[in-house]
DNA sequence: TAGTTCGTGCAACAAATGTTTCATGGCCGA
DNA sequence: TCGGCCATGAAACATTTGTTGCACGAACTA
C-alpha cells in the first residue's frame, strides 16, 4: 500500500524498472530516454529501432499497471503536455501548514535564485577568466559550504590544466600553501557571510605574495574581496531562517571554467580531450546506449 | 515557386491560410492553436473536438503541399522535437570574436540555467525530503564534478543532524560503505550522463540493502535513478561543447536541505544552533561589524 | 531427471487509422 | 434558368495499429 506517488508515468515505469524482465528492462529504459519517440512514433517503428519485439511494448505497459500500450502512452502525452509548464501557475501560496507549505517554500526559493542569475556580471567573469588563462599556477580557496564551489572550479579546471590548479590545504595544512604564492600567480577565495577567517587569510597571503586575487562572494563588502583584482558577486541570501544560497556561486564557477576553457584554445581543447580519454580508457563511465 | 523559406510546418499552414477554402482554413486554425495534439491524438480525435470531418485534414495536408496528413503530422513532430534545447533559437548568437564573444557565452549559459530552475520538480524534493526525515542514516555519494553537490549537501545536512548524515567513501574505501546500508536507512546518489560506474553500484546496493534510494539526476533514464524511490531531474545540458552544468543539482540540494530542516522542527533548528554556537566560539567566522 | 513456471518471439487477430470515392448542395457565369 | 465547378460530409476502402494466443526454450523445483 501506500504508493509512492504515482506522479508521473516515467516515475512509475523508473520505479518498476528493477523488478521487471530483462527484455521488459531494455525496452523499458528505450521509453524513458526517448520518451518523446514513444508518445509520437507506433509502437512497432519503437520496436524496430529498440530492436525488440512490439508484444514487448504491450507488456511493458501491462507490468506498470496500465491496461495497454495505448493508455501508457496517453498518459506519457499527457505528462508533456507543454502548456503544463507550471502546475503551480496558479501560485496561491497558502503556506499555511500542510505539505504545500514546503513546496511552496521550495518554489520560491528556486524562483528567487532563476531571478538571481541573469545578475551576475559577465564582463566580470570575463575578465577574472582572461586572468586565470595567464596565471602560471592557480589556487583555490572554499571553506564551510563553499568548499563545494572550490572543489568543482578545481574539478573543471583540473580537467584542461591539470599541472597549474591546486586546491588550498589539499596535499597538507593550509599554512604549507599560504607560502607558496607567487607572483604570476593566481588565488580565487569563495566565501559569504558570515566569512571564515581562513579565508580571510588566504586573501592577505595571496596579497602580500603579489598574487592575483579572485573573489568570488556575496558583496563587495566581503573581507575578501577588499583590494581583490576581480569581484564576482552573487546573492546568498535566500529565504529568512535557512541556509545561504549557492547557485549563484556555482553559477559563476562554471562560467569562469567555461570562459578559461575558452581562452586556452586548441591546447586546451587538446589536454581536456586527452584527459576525457583517460577517463573513458578506465571505463569509468557507463557506456551509452545507442 | 520560389517558396517563402519552408523553415516551419507552422509557417507553410500559416501563410497558405488565406487562400484555402473556408472549412479548410477551420482546421488550419486549430491545427495552429493544438499543435501539440495534432501530433499526439488521432486525426479523427481532433475531427471530433474541432467539430470538422476527418477528411479535412487530409485534404488540408495536401493544400499546403504534403502528400497527406501523416506527413504533415511527421513535419510537426519533427518541429516539436525538444532535443533543440534552445527555446532561444531565434537568438542570432554573433558569437564572432573579439572579447563580447566569451560574455555573450556566458549570458547565454546563465540564462539557459535560469530557465532550467523552475522546471525542477518541488513536489519530488517535498517528497524525498520526508524520506530524509524519516531515515535512521543518510548516506550521500556523488563522483567527479558531482562531488560538489554531494559534499555540500553533506555539510548543510550535517549542520543539523551530524552523526547520522555521512558521504559514502568519506572513512576508507566506497565498498566499505556499500556493504553498511541497511533498511531504514537513506541513500542519495548524485550523478548524469557520463554516469560512472561506481554511482550505479551505489545504487544497487542500496536497493539490495532495503535502503531507500534518492537520485539526482539528468534524466529519468539515469542507470542510478532506475527503480529510485524518489527521482529528482535537473537538466545538466548547456552550451554544446562545454561541462554540464550542476546549477540545476546544486539548486535541489540545497531545497533538500533546506526542506528536511524544515520537517526537523524545534529539534533540528536547537541542533543547528548548538552547531553555530560551536563555530562562533572556536572563533571561525569574522565578526560581523555592527 | 522429470516437471513446472516463466520469459520471449512469432504470427494471426480485431480494431482503429488515414485515405479515397461518391453523392450532395451551394455558388457563379452564361 | 441552366450547367459546370468546387467545397463538403458520409461511407467504404486498404493499411496499419495494438493486442492476444501459441509454441519454444531456459531456469528453477522437487
Amino acid at each position: 500500500m501506500a504508493e509512492p506517488a504515482k506522479s508521473s508515468p516515467l516515475n512509475e515505469l523508473r520505479i518498476a524498472l528493477p523488478s521487471l524482465p530483462m527484455r521488459l528492462q531494455e525496452v523499458g529504459r528505450f521509453v524513458a530516454a526517448n520518451d518523446y519517440d514513444a508518445t509520437t512514433r507506433s509502437m512497432r517503428d519503437l520496436a524496430a529501432v529498440a530492436g525488440a519485439d512490439p508484444a514487448a511494448f504491450t507488456r511493458l505497459a501491462k507490468a506498470i499497471g496500465y491496461s495497454g500500450w495505448d493508455e501508457l502512452r496517453a498518459a506519457l502525452t499527457e505528462a508533456r503536455r507543454p502548456s503544463q509548464t507550471s502546475p503551480f501557475s496558479g501560485r496561491a501560496k497558502s503556506r499555511r501548514h500542510g505539505p504545500d507549505a514546503d513546496v511552496a517554500l521550495i518554489t520560491d526559493k528556486l524562483e528567487a535564485e532563476a531571478a538571481g542569475l541573469p545578475r551576475i556580471s559577465t564582463h566580470a567573469i570575463a575578465d577574472a577568466a582572461r586572468t586565470l588563462h595567464e596565471a602560471k599556477r592557480i589556487w583555490i580557496t572554499g571553506y564551510r559550504s563553499c568548499r563545494s564551489v572550490a572543489e568543482l572550479l578545481n574539478y573543471e579546471l583540473r580537467l584542461f590544466r591539470p599541472e597549474q590548479v591546486q586546491l588550498v590545504g589539499a596535499s597538507g595544512p593550509d599554512d604549507l600553501d599560504l607560502g607558496a604564492f607567487r607572483p604570476g600567480e593566481a588565488v580565487i577565495v569563495i566565501g559569504f557571510l558570515p566569512y571564515t577567517h581562513a579565508s580571510v587569510r588566504v586573501a592577505q597571503a595571496a596579497y602580500r605574495a603579489g598574487a592575483k586575487l579572485i573573489a568570488i562572494a556575496d558583496s563587495v563588502a566581503a573581507p575578501m574581496a577588499e583590494g581583490a583584482d576581480h569581484a564576482l558577486l552573487f546573492e546568498a541570501a535566500s529565504s529568512p531562517g535557512f541556509f545561504p544560497s549557492l547557485t549563484g556561486a556555482i553559477a559563476i564557477a562554471q562560467s569562469l571554467a567555461a570562459v578559461t576553457f575558452s581562452l586556452g584554445g586548441a591546447a586546451a581543447k587538446k589536454r581536456l580531450e586527452n584527459t576525457e580519454a583517460r577517463l573513458a580508457a578506465a571505463s569509468t563511465y557507463v557506456p551509452e546506449k545507442g
